[in-house]
This record gives structure tokens, sequence and C-alpha cells, in this order.
DNA sequence: CGGTATCCACGACGATACTG
DNA sequence: CAGTATCGTCGTGGATACCG
């Protein structure tokens, strides 16, 4: 459980993980989607992402530089995660 | 899914609520069941548990003092969660 | 038995400025 | 375009000691 839980923790780590779940993004999509999130934060949380082995990062180095994130296998696993994450706040909010 | 992310976030809260799907608990039985966790931080995360109506704290005065814990109804909701979070564990690690 | 009171360490998050 | 650098704030967690 722990593994898992460390896999979608941060505020902000299930938000980037299901825009990503809907295909690849570019870093320019993944900050307009989630236009509150600074920088630093958006490179932390991906960088973490790609060394615990969820993400890939395919960097097209030129000039602009482009960069595309997608989900690897690994990070195909957590879908039903996110699913029963989302179910279960419907859940919470009910009952209040 | 922010609620849900809220309801289990902290290294030691799944641990919590695992023991009490299990059936009611007293501190003590819940801090022998956690040896490495310090009272500092138990007493935290059962008064975060209880604030956000998860969990009920029964307290029986008198010497010396008991309280027992027990999961409300909405604490009840998590169940799905934490299998969800298990199995996810055991995907990633299987995935290595 | 069931907690509080302190104090401290660390990482997540945030704002702003800057760069290949 | 896709980041890095720097600095500051806050919450979680850990250690130890004490209390009704």
């Amino acid at each position: 459980m722990e593994v898992a839980l460390a896999a979608v923790a941060g505020r902000w780590t299930t938000l980037l993980l299901r825009d990503l779940m809907h295909g690849p993004r570019s870093y320019h999509q993944l900050r307009d989607g989630l236009p509150s999130l600074s920088d630093k934060v958006l490179a932390d949380r991906l960088r973490q992402l790609v060394a615990q082995g969820l993400v890939d990062r395919q960097q097209q180095r030129g000039f602009p530089n482009r960069s595309l994130y997608s989900l690897t296998a690994a990070g195909e696993h957590i879908r039903p995660l996110l699913i029963e994450l989302y179910r279960t706040g419907q859940r919470l909010q009910q009952s209040q």
C-alpha cells in the first residue's frame, strides 16, 4: 500500500497522471491543464514520476525544445487506483 | 479525487484505517499494532481522522482512562480504496 | 491508560527571476 | 519551449519528557 500511495502522493501528482491517462502530453500542454501549478513544482513532479518509472520522457532537442511525456506500462497500472480515488471522493462528499 | 487523497494521505493513515477496518480498537491496541509510530503522530492522525468524520472516538473517563476508536459510516466508504491501494501496490512491485 | 508539550529535521509547495 | 535557480513557508513526522 505504501508503494501505491507513494506513486500518487502529492497535491498535483494525481492530476498530472489523469492528464497523461488520456495520451502523451508536452510540457506546455501539462502546464496549460494546470494553470495554478508553478514551473518548479511541475518539473519536480515530472522528474519524480520519471524516476519512479511511471512516466517516460522523450526529449527532442533543437530550437525551440520539445519534450513529450507519456505513461509507461507501469504507469498504466495506476489507472484503476485513480478511478477508485474518484469514486471514493464522490462517496465521501455525498455523505456530508 | 483530492478529497479521497486527503483522507488517506500521510505515512501512517492507511495503516491506522486498515486496523480499524477490522473493528473498534483502543488507543493501546492501535499503538501496539504500529510499534514504530510515536505517540505524538498517533494522536495527531487520530485527531485528524475524527475531525474528518471518518473515525469516531468514545471516551470512557475514570482511572485508568479508556478510549475506543471505530470507523464511522463515512469511514467505511474508504474500504474499497484501501483494497485498490493494496492491489495497485502489488502490480507496481511485480512490474519491477 | 491515554494522551500533551516541546523542539527539531525534512520535504512539498509557492513566488519570482533567469536560461539553453 | 522547457525548463533551472533561489529563497521562503508550512505541514508531517520523529524524539524525548511529562501529565490527569
